[in-house]
RNA sequence: UGGGGUGUGGCCAAGCGGUAAGGCAUCGGCCUUUGGAGCCGAGAUUCGGAGGUUCGAAUCCUCCCGCCCCAGCCA
């Protein structure tokens, strides 16, 4: 709830699919499939597919497949296939036993192509790679046929078969479709089907020297699976003619539909596989789950809540049109959805001192604090009150700006659930910088009120001294510093992009003693900073936390605007 | 210059001939023991442009313009 408590939008692949079912086509039914290539970690542009697909699924009683396209060895690891399962359940998807390789079908894929050879459908081809794209054309110009396009069927077959016994180096026959060399789809110039690769497959071992390619592959491992409606991005348009031509030439048990849809781009940061694998290879990044990097392993252990990244996906809506979303978004999604389950507590980042000299001195007093003003049904807990405790540097200022409702000399605030405290005196060292504050406080206003009905006009935060306990925290920006380098004048590589300051860590900060029993996956709100959860380099001595995002923060619009005058 | 797509407020996105949903962001206001959250309100005389059809067009037709994708034995 929450999050997710609005009712789904309106697209064209949902208006496909109710009008399918009005039709009675597939009988009513919805099938669909995640298909990727274990060649990488899964990022929130996969997100969008997996919602996409195993939502629909669900909205229509159907069934979505998980499907690796692990066609081409040499680029896929186990490593991979692991990662992804563990991304795609953590976002709260089940495929049930419907777990497949594409590798699962190679057998069957070898026999179907015996089938295109027979039918004159496809033929063997000893062009090599460099030749066989001359022949291929450009653009404007049509191609020419293979001088191998019209060997027997018989002479096919053979040679077929021996590509598989391995009796042909890597690279010196292809299986090739036969359908148009003149075509204006380049796809359709008898594409490659298969091709010779002495490369060790992360399932299939050793057994297999040829490879179908995913052109050839896809269509039928959907029509094996009883796919209705096999969803894929912009960039296969192209391809689905030669999607329907080998489901229309072949004996398979049924012709799925593929639609296809816009993939997700997000302002700020990168989502090629190419750049992503570049920042963790070249240590840009602490790795495929850096907290900064939109991997969903690096969105998890930022602290995004897989509510939050659902809620997300369904926001986004999916069309055809080429789109770039804010970061905002994301935010925003996230913010929404824990708001309503964090538990509040404080946390002082950058410490400054605050002595309570009218506050008796070993005097312990324990307030009562909500742990949750959404939700009255998270309870209360206690907080140790004492005369030295600490506030935040950015909540005192000696001269403050107008408009600065916080601390300053002769000033008087508010602490949270405690009393309110009045600044009397600024302790600074030797290069005038601000030390400690000297304050009383108002024994009357204990809880935050005052009988008097004075008004306060700022709250702070605050931690005890003695009680509060030492952690680290580490705080995250944007990846880039401009939203979109490809619509930068310059041309430069996107590392010169990079924001320098993605990254700061903060140590010494004081939390509220409760935090030491912080564990992996709890989400908090640090009151009026962020979100924040525990990162796993947290050790027993030392919390570590990372903040998953600010809030919202109108004080620093009004300073902004401010200085903008 | 071949083919395939796509153009609705700053960013997404509904709309499918009956007179521009919604979300994010922004800007006001209210409220508030988080300058949080919440609540209320504001903003496209207009849908890439120009013509045309129609009583009526973002929706239909024509032409033009912009942007994206395709010449892997990658997916």
């Amino acid at each position: 709830m929450g999050a997710e408590d609005f009712t789904p939008g309106l697209n064209f692949i949902r208006n496909i699919i109710e009008n399918d079912i009005k039709a009675k086509k597939n009988d009513g039914r919805v099938h669909t499939r995640f298909p990727p290539e274990p060649n990488g970690y899964l990022h929130i542009g996969h997100a969008k597919s997996i919602c996409l697909n195993f939502g629909l699924a669900a909205e229509y009683k159907g069934l979505c497949n998980l499907r690796f396209d692990d066609t081409n060895p040499g680029k896929e690891d186990v490593e991979y296939v692991d990662s992804i399962m563990a991304d795609v359940r953590w976002l709260g998807f089940d495929w049930g036993d419907r777990l497949y390789y594409a590798s699962d079908y190679f057998e069957k894929l070898y026999e179907y192509a015996l089938h295109l050879i027979r039918t004159g459908k496809a033929y063997v081809c000893a062009l090599s790679a460099d030749q066989i794209r001359e022949y291929r054309g450009t653009l404007t110009e049509p191609g020419q046929d293979s001088p191998c396009r019209e060997r027997p069927v018989t002479e096919s077959l053979d040679f077929f078969q021996r590509m598989r016994a391995g009796e042909f180096p890597d690279g010196s026959y292809v299986l090739r479709a036969k359908i148009d060399m003149a075509s204006p789809n380049l796809n359709m110039r008898d594409p490659v089907l298969y091709r010779i690769r002495r490369e060790s497959h992360h399932r299939t071992g050793d057994r297999w020297l040829i490879y179908p390619m995913y052109d050839y592959t896809h269509p039928i491992s959907d029509a094996l699976e009883g796919i209705t409606h096999s969803l894929c991005t912009l960039e296969f348009e192209d391809h689905r003619p030669f999607y329907d031509w080998v489901l229309d030439n072949l004996p398979v048990p049924c012709h799925p539909q593929q639609i296809e849809f816009a993939r997700l781009n997000l302002n700020y940061t990168v989502m090629s596989k190419r750049k992503l694998l570049e920042l963790v290879d070249k240590a840009l990044v602490r790795g495929w789950d850096d907290p900064r990097l939109p991997t969903i392993a690096g969105l998890r252990r930022r602290g995004y809540t897989p509510e939050s990244i659902r809620a997300f996906a369904e926001s986004v809506g999916v069309a055809k049109r080429e789109s770039m979303v804010d970061m905002a978004l994301l935010e925003h999604c996230l913010r929404q959805d824990l708001n309503k389950r964090a538990r509040r507590v404080m946390a002082v980042l950058r410490p400054l001192k605050v002595v309570i000299s009218n506050y008796p001195e070993h005097q312990v007093e324990e307030l009562e604090a909500e742990n949750n003003p959404e939700d009255p049904g998270a309870g209360t807990r206690k907080l140790p009150f004492a005369r030295e405790i600490y506030i935040e540097q950015d909540d005192f200022r000696e001269d403050p700006p107008k408009k600065f409702f916080r601390l300053s000399p002769g000033k008087e605030i508010r602490l949270k659930h405690a009393y309110y405290i009045r600044c009397d005196e600024v302790v600074k060292d030797a290069k005038g910088r601000v030390i400690e504050l000297r304050c009383t406080y108002d024994p009357e206003s204990r809880g935050g009120w005052t009988k008097d009905g004075r008004k306060v006009l700022g709250t702070s935060h605050w931690v005890s001294a003695t009680h509060a306990v030492d952690v680290e925290v580490r705080l995250y920006d944007k990846l880039l510093s401009v939203p979109d380098p490809a619509n930068e004048k310059e041309e430069k590589d996107f590392k010169e992009y990079l924001n320098p300051n993605s990254l700061e860590i903060l140590k010494g900060c004081k939390v509220e003693p409760g935090l030491s029993e912080a564990k992996p996956g709890q989400y908090f709100q640090f009151l009026r900073q962020g979100y924040f959860c525990i990162d796993p380099d947290s050790t027993a001595s030392i919390p570590v936390f990372n903040r998953s995002v600010t809030l919202r923060d109108s004080w620093a619009k009004i300073e902004k605007s401010q200085q903008d005058k």
